[in-house]
Parts: structure tokens; sequence; C-alpha cells
DNA sequence: ATTTAATAGTTGTATAGCTAACTAAATGGA
DNA sequence: TCCATTTAGTTAGCTATACAACTATTAAAT
């Protein structure tokens, strides 16, 4: 019934996704939001909360939240930075690093599983699409 | 960072559009999760759970939770069918059927904002891909 | 220097979604 | 007929998300 609704059809894809990717991260412990979130944090080193949240366009709140999280399962501390008072510095722990390249690729594994169904092309023109469609509506 | 990744791009987005129809539907007092499927019921005149899950591409759990919450603002009546024991019918009430009209052009007008924005090709051509990829993984 | 603004994060409260476990009704063999 | 299986829907328990209100700290302005 909403075969055109750009609405409807994101949101509907982006819950098949999440069963994919949920599926994919399962091994290690990790629901997508969060294995993300440690993917930005392992690649980055260290970072604050607030580029965190700008990174995986999430809100603050979320970004807390899911922080929270990955440091109670043991993959993320907490530094304090010496610059601001305000802010601390997330750093992957070594359990994280030992887990790194794996992560990384099973998000691959699904991805390339879906680029073969699909074919390359018309999967990255749509992420392309998907990309400018969110940043116009910024 | 994941400027390439299918589910990074459809899950932000999906969140980013969330908030243009939340307002949209705002003065309706619906959400766009009660809204979407209220209009199914308002189309259909009447229906069962399973058919609107279905449908709308959600678990029966969520759908009837979903059904609950249109029951409780007084939009649906649940009716039931004399074939078959377990199911009732959905049926939109008066208050549905009296902002059926405006609900359905609260979200057209989102729509238009966003063809304007982008371009309708870009739009129809996205909207034509996330359902392939949506039913190819299915 | 002191007060006001802005910024960084956290917490409260709410919705939407899922899976799994459940109840109740219908169907299909034997 | 009666037991087993399937189907319809609900409920429990969990995650992700948002907005709004809050604390704490820094920056800016007078």
């Amino acid at each position: 019934m909403f075969e055109q609704c750009l609405y409807f059809n994101t949101t509907s894809l982006a819950r098949q996704l999440e069963r994919e990717w949920t599926r994919a991260f399962k091994p290690y412990g990790l629901t997508p939001s969060q294995a993300f979130m440690l993917r930005v944090i392992l690649s980055k080193g260290a970072i604050i909360s607030t580029d965190l949240s700008l990174e995986l366009n999430i809100s603050k709140a979320t970004c807390s939240r899911t922080v929270e999280g990955l440091i109670a399962l043991g993959f993320v501390t907490k530094i304090q930075g010496d610059t601001d008072g305000r802010s601390h510095e997330l750093h992957p722990t070594l359990k994280a690093n030992n887990i790194s390249v794996e992560i990384n690729k099973a998000s691959s594994e699904v991805t390339k599983k879906i680029k073969r169904i699909i074919g390359s092309k018309e999967f990255e023109t749509t992420v392309k699409n998907l990309r400018e469609i969110s940043s116009s509506i910024k």
C-alpha cells in the first residue's frame, strides 16, 4: 500500500537489515549499534562522546547509553582528558582490539552477501542516494 | 566512516525520516507507526491483525501493541468476526474516518517537500531500489 | 571578577521494535 | 472422536531511540 513512500520503505528495510547485522555481530556479544560504535572507537583510537554522536548520527542521550553498555561489556574505558573537564575520552580495551578485525569482517560479509543478491552497482547507487537524501534534509 | 555501508545509511536515514513524519502526524495525536497502521485500516475498512502485520512488515507482537494504542485513542475498534474465533476484525471509528483525508495529506506534504529538495526522479529510483533490496533479502 | 551563555554528559520518561514464551482456537489425522 | 499440530493473538522482557530536564564545567561578556 505504501510502495511509493520513502518513510515506509526506509524504515521497513532498516528493520530487515537490523536482523541481518544482529546475526553477524552475535558471535561477539554485540548488537549492531554497539558494534558500529565500537568500530568507530577502534578506528579513532580515542574519541569524545560529542564526536561519536556526530559520527553515528545519534543523539547524545543515546550515545551516552550505548557507551555505558560497551563499558559494561569491557570493550571501552573512559579516560579523563586534561583539556576539558566536562568530557572524557573513550578508548578501546585490549578485548576490543582483539576482535577489531573480526567485527569489520563480519560486517563486510553481510555486505558481500547482499551485493551478491542485488548486484554491486545497484547496491552502490542506492547507498549513495540514501546519503544524499540524508544530508539534504539535515 | 560508514559512507559505503547499507546498514548504517539506511538506519541513519530512517531516524531522520522518523522526525519528519512525527512532526507531520503530531497535529492528529498520532505517531508515524500509529498513523501508517491507521491508514491501512482506513483504506481496507476492515482487516485482521495477521494481514496488518504483513502489510506493514512488522512482527505480530508489535502489531498487537500498536493496535492497542489506536484503540485507546479511539481510532479503532475490535469486532469479533464470525468465521474464526481466534481473530477479530479491526475497524476504523468515525473519529478515524474524520481525519482520513487529512493524515494522508499530511504524509504526502512531507513527501512533496523532500521531492522538491532532492528531485522527483532520484526520490523514485531510491524508493524502488529500497523495495528491491527489501524483497530480495526477505 | 562576576555573572551569563554555551557546551558535555547523564538521567527520566516515553515509543517502537524484536524474540520467545504463552493461551486459545481451529485443523487434521489416526 | 481425540490427540497433535498449526495458527492468531497477547504478554514478558529486552534494546535502541528520542526529547526534555538536569548537573557540571567552560567560555564570553560586561
